[in-house]
DNA sequence: CCAGGATACATAGCAGTGCTATAACTTGCG
DNA sequence: CGCAAGTTATAGCACTGCTATGTATCCTGG
């Protein structure tokens, strides 16, 4: 045991711990610097390039954890048998997991184009293009309605709520408003009955926030 | 005159050199520091603390800069005779100017809480407002529609179709297909006929991209 | 059980960052 | 003309991400 130091023994711990630690530092809105951040698990300097080969390793590694954790979020919405309310049901787990970790949130968008494992952030989009194509099997929507080009549709109209309200140019009521609206005017377009879609999309909103 | 200066006799014009130089270099993907950004324009470090109190007020600045040029683009955008397809036309514009300016646009975001002037930022949704309230006098939109609302959708739905292609989540034939669809969407939602909005939306898109 | 090689480590130091203190300079006004 | 106000250049601060070097630890093979 080398002077003033803990055991440590497996190397996979340190790298959790500092993955933990930035996402911590980063929901405390800390500054994450490299020494703010190996100083808190007690490592040096040399495990953040050791285990990731530099700072934007890291940064890569803390939106995988960002991912994964939205993936575990949006896993625990249990399909019913409204498939369209389970389209507005993943939407509002996504918001949740947005507002309750708004800075995880920007990091996750702010160079998602290299990730360690793409897999896990498209397997959110998936979930939604499941449940869309549920909703056309189902008779919801027309069946030359595209489940994945709706999903997008629907990721990239609430990404935009989103974004503009933890960057602070919204309020947090004007995403709660709009959602729903937007919603159904998409699922609407994609060839939902108005009064049934508007059933289905107000049981599943507003999400629970913190 | 001092040592190798040029005269520099109106303070303005150094400001201004600031902005344009930052703005360049952001958008040559170069990174942009503050001994980097002085070094083009021959004055030295201590101009961006006479002029805007720290680089944070550069960034603010710049963000300014952007809006403004915004702004311009959504000016040369002519109204016609049919306000939905204005709407849409403004969006072509929006999304010309983000993609001409991909960097500039994902700095105007990323603080947009703070501007020197938000009036500017305003104008742009303004724009957006005014013709969607032409659009419902016009007996398009149905007289219960809150045309704020309906712009506040429109744009944030577009910002984030916006954003998830210049940070490389998307594909840029994504944002050209969908966005023309959500629109149609949006306005049918709004009141709009269906077919009308068709013609209205399609005439005015897609942008003219460089 | 114990070498030996591969791995991860701590330390010190590098160039670069935003920022500030000080002093010299230029400008505008009485 | 002379003085006060405002801007500038210079040097230096604490800090950043990162690398070089030598050391300690772990895992494997005999």
């Amino acid at each position: 045991m080398y002077p003033g130091q803990v055991p440590k023994t497996a190397p996979p711990e340190v790298r959790a711990a500092l993955v933990e630690r930035a996402a911590t530092m980063l929901a405390r809105r800390e500054p994450v610097t490299l020494r703010s951040v190996v100083a808190g698990t007690g490592a040096s300097t040399m495990a953040v390039y050791t285990h990731f080969g530099g700072m934007p390793g890291l940064w890569r590694a803390v939106r995988q954890e960002g991912f994964e954790r939205l993936a575990a979020r949006l896993a625990t919405v249990a399909p019913t048998d409204d498939p369209v309310h389970d389209v507005v049901a993943l939407g509002a787990a996504y918001v949740a997991n947005a507002v309750a970790h708004p800075h995880l949130y920007r990091a996750m968008f702010d160079e998602a184009a290299d990730l360690d494992d793409r897999s896990v952030a498209d397997g959110g989009l998936a979930a939604l293009v499941a449940a869309a194509e549920r909703a056309r099997a189902a008779g919801r929507f027309a069946p030359d309605c595209d489940p994945e080009q709706l999903a997008l549709r629907y990721w990239a109209s609430g990404h935009g709520l989103t974004t503009l309200v933890l960057t602070g140019v919204l309020p947090r009521e004007v995403l709660l408003a709009q959602w729903p609206r937007i919603a159904k005017a998409l699922f609407v377009d994609a060839g939902d009955d108005p009064a049934r879609c508007a059933r289905s999309v107000d049981a599943a909103w507003p999400p629970h926030l913190p």
